[in-house]
DNA sequence: CGATAGATTGAGAGTTTTCAACCGATGTGG
DNA sequence: CCACATCGGTTGAAAACTCTCAATCTATCG
């Protein structure tokens, strides 16, 4: 999980104002859905302001929190491109603002604006490699590990943000009370400090260290 | 987890013959490390014959089996695209035989084969939809639906391997030993048939069912 | 100020892992 | 061709995480 921290604002790029003008814009509030699961992916959207998450809610009620998009995210970008329907939901996590591209496709894209094509596969294949280090995490650490990287990346990529709990067990497949805990035994160890609802990482070399420390899985 | 199914092909590709014999043909051994986890990304790959894993090994000790590639399936292109370092290493699973591309780099592609680059591009997205499914199997179900979900895709993806207790484990975060006892238990529901090493799926649909059938982790 | 969402804590339950022993198949070298 | 080593598979009992459920507390917002 440590690359992700060399990398907490790859995804985060200005658009020149010749790309910036051709965009809709679109505000959205707190709770918002700004597309759903399922739905056919019809553009490419830009986030102007706010947070966004992506969410994927299943038949049996479980909700997991797969990517974050912060200001000068794109977003929406993977199922555009591969022209998939949407496999999981964007809520705004916050207010905030939208620019909407109704480009025609990945075709289009490619033919007349090619860095940024670029840009976007970039951005999905490292979207797939910290996807993937997730994965590794999730089957072989223990849940306080998981939780530690997850805070720190939240954290490094959208500093502003008050994560709550359920969020930071949503990404990193945690329940709110067991993040609760975990933060509850951080706090006693020196490691964080809680603040009404804001979390403050006192130190992010030894939170990784106590980290590894943490009885890794056997085997 | 269901689109799987639809997509089980997905990512093989015929190449024309212009193509084709610009590789470099390099055969391999079951066994063979590929590529290591950490090497630069040099050149493009294309399996003719064979199959081999993404693996990552973790400091710990713990593995897990990131994603499968066939015959005519690409390899290593992730790395490629993007110009980062391997995030997991490739082993061959069985005797066969590589295609070396050596390309400079996605820039290359991109200007000269546009066609290639795009299917790249939405291999990576679909990849990338198919982790993040996985993330939401192993946050959300019981390890007997994974397993069940496991051994469909990669059945039906690259039918001719006999997938070992462990790969199966290891591509859905399970043990060895979990995945003999959940075989043991599909065995007896009349589910699956197993003939040494071999594993038949009597019934894909009942295998299915039997899956969302087990008893989903509440909320 | 009340309502509501988020956070905390405890006790108990349950799934999956761990550890250990054993079996069977496969493959290799003498 | 047999002996033996190795790899993969099976089974059981015990341990360990993490979850579940329930109650209570706190912060935030209208």
């Amino acid at each position: 999980m440590k690359l992700h921290l060399n990398n907490a604002f790859d995804n985060r790029i200005d658009l020149p104002p010749s790309i910036l003008e051709k965009g809709i814009t679109k505000r959205f509030k707190k709770g918002d859905i700004l597309f759903n699961k399922g739905d056919q992916s019809k553009n490419l959207t830009y986030i102007n302001r706010g947070i966004v998450g992506l969410v994927n809610l299943a038949p049996n009620g479980h909700e997991s929190l797969l990517r974050v998009f912060g200001e000068k995210f794109f977003l929406g970008y993977r199922s555009f491109l591969v022209g998939e329907h949407y496999h999981a939901s964007a809520i705004a996590l916050s207010d905030g603002e939208l620019l909407i591209f109704p480009y025609t496709g990945a075709e289009e894209v490619q033919a007349h604006l090619p860095e940024l094509f670029l840009h976007l596969t970039r951005m999905i294949a490292r979207d797939l490699r910290i996807a993937e280090e997730r994965f590794n995490d999730i089957t072989g650490k223990r849940v306080v590990s998981r939780i530690i990287e997850t805070l720190i990346f939240l954290k490094q990529r959208h500093p502003g943000y008050q994560w709550t709990r359920r969020e930071i067990g949503e990404f990193c497949g945690a329940k709110t009370e067991t993040v609760t805990r975990a933060l509850t035994k951080l706090e006693k160890a020196g490691l964080i400090e809680k603040e009404g609802r804001e979390i403050h990482l006192s130190d992010i070399q030894e939170l990784l260290e106590y980290s590894e420390g943490q009885e890794a899985l056997n085997q």
